[in-house]
DNA sequence: CTTTGATCATAC
DNA sequence: GTATGATCAAAG
C-alpha cells in the first residue's frame, strides 16, 4: 500500500506532484487510511497521511523524513487567500547551557537545511481539503541570516535562564512558544541564577509572515 | 483577525 | 519525558 521512499528528490517532487489538487479523503481511501471528521483529535493526521503517500521513513525518529534525501516534510495550512493559517514548529528548543551550540552547528539550522513544504488548501472536514502546489526549499542567503540573528538572540536568552522574559513575541522570523502535552508538563532547565529549575517544555517555530514568503519566492522563481 | 499560549495522539 | 506530526482556543 505505502510506497517505498523515493530515490532521489526528483522521484519526490514528481510523488508530491501526482498528489496535487487531490482531497486528502481520496489520498487516504488509496491508503486504507480512515479520515478524522476534524483535527481535534488527531492534530498530526495530515502531516502523517502526507509522509505515508510520499513513502516517508522516520517515523518518531529524531530524523529527516527522507533521510537518504535529507530532506524535511512539512505540510502547510492554507487559507482561501493563499496564506498559511498557522505557524510552523520546528524542533523542541534545548533548555540549558550546555546543549546550545553555536548556529552552524544547530539542530535547527540541520532541520531547516532542506524542506519539502506541501500547501493544504480548504478548512472544513479533513477529507475534503486538498492538497496545493509543493515546493523544495533551502533558505537563502538572507533568510539563513534572519533565522540565525533570531535563534542567536532566543538561545541567549535560553541559555542565559531568562525563561520568565522569553515569550513568543520575541524573534523576528523565529519564535519560542510552549510545546508540551500540557502547561503542567515538566522538564530541568537552568535558571538564570544557575539553579536547577522546572519548567515549561518550549519549541522553535516559524512564524507565518517568514513561511509566507517564502512559499512566495520559490514559486516566483520555477 | 492575529498572536501567544495550551493541547492532542502516538512511539519509544 | 522526548521525539514525531501539528492545530486548538483564549486573549488582544
Amino acid at each position: 500500500m505505502r510506497p517505498s521512499p523515493p530515490g532521489n528528490t526528483a522521484e519526490l517532487l514528481e510523488r508530491v506532484k501526482s498528489l496535487e489538487g487531490r482531497p486528502l479523503g481520496w489520498i487516504a481511501a488509496r491508503l486504507n487510511i480512515t479520515a478524522p471528521p476534524d483535527l481535534r483529535r488527531d492534530k498530526g493526521w495530515v502531516g502523517t497521511l502526507l509522509e505515508a503517500a510520499l513513502g516517508a521513513t522516520g517515523g518518531s525518529l529524531a530524523q529527516p523524513d527522507f533521510p537518504d534525501l535529507g530532506v524535511e516534510l512539512k505540510s502547510i495550512p492554507m487559507t482561501d487567500a493563499g496564506r498559511p493559517r498557522e505557524s510552523t514548529f520546528v524542533c523542541t528548543a534545548p533548555l540549558n547551557q550546555e546543549l546550545l551550540t553555536d548556529w552552524e552547528q544547530s539542530w535547527l539550522r540541520a532541520k531547516l537545511a532542506q524542506v519539502l513544504w506541501v500547501p493544504i488548501g480548504g478548512s472544513g472536514a479533513p477529507a475534503s481539503r486538498v492538497v496545493g502546489t509543493a515546493v523544495l526549499w533551502s533558505p537563502t542567503a538572507a533568510q539563513e541570516a534572519v533565522l540565525r540573528a533570531d535563534w542567536e538572540e532566543l538561545s541567549d536568552l535560553l541559555g542565559l535562564g531568562h525563561f520568565e522574559t522569553l515569550d513568543g513575541r520575541w524573534g523576528q522570523a523565529l519564535q519560542v512558544r510552549p510545546k508540551a502535552a500540557d502547561s503542567r508538563a515538566r522538564t530541568w532547565a537552568l535558571d538564570a541564577d544557575a539553579q536547577w529549575v522546572q519548567v515549561n517544555p518550549r519549541g522553535f517555530y516559524l512564524r507565518k509572515s517568514f513561511t509566507q514568503e517564502l512559499l512566495k519566492k520559490v514559486t516566483n522563481k520555477r
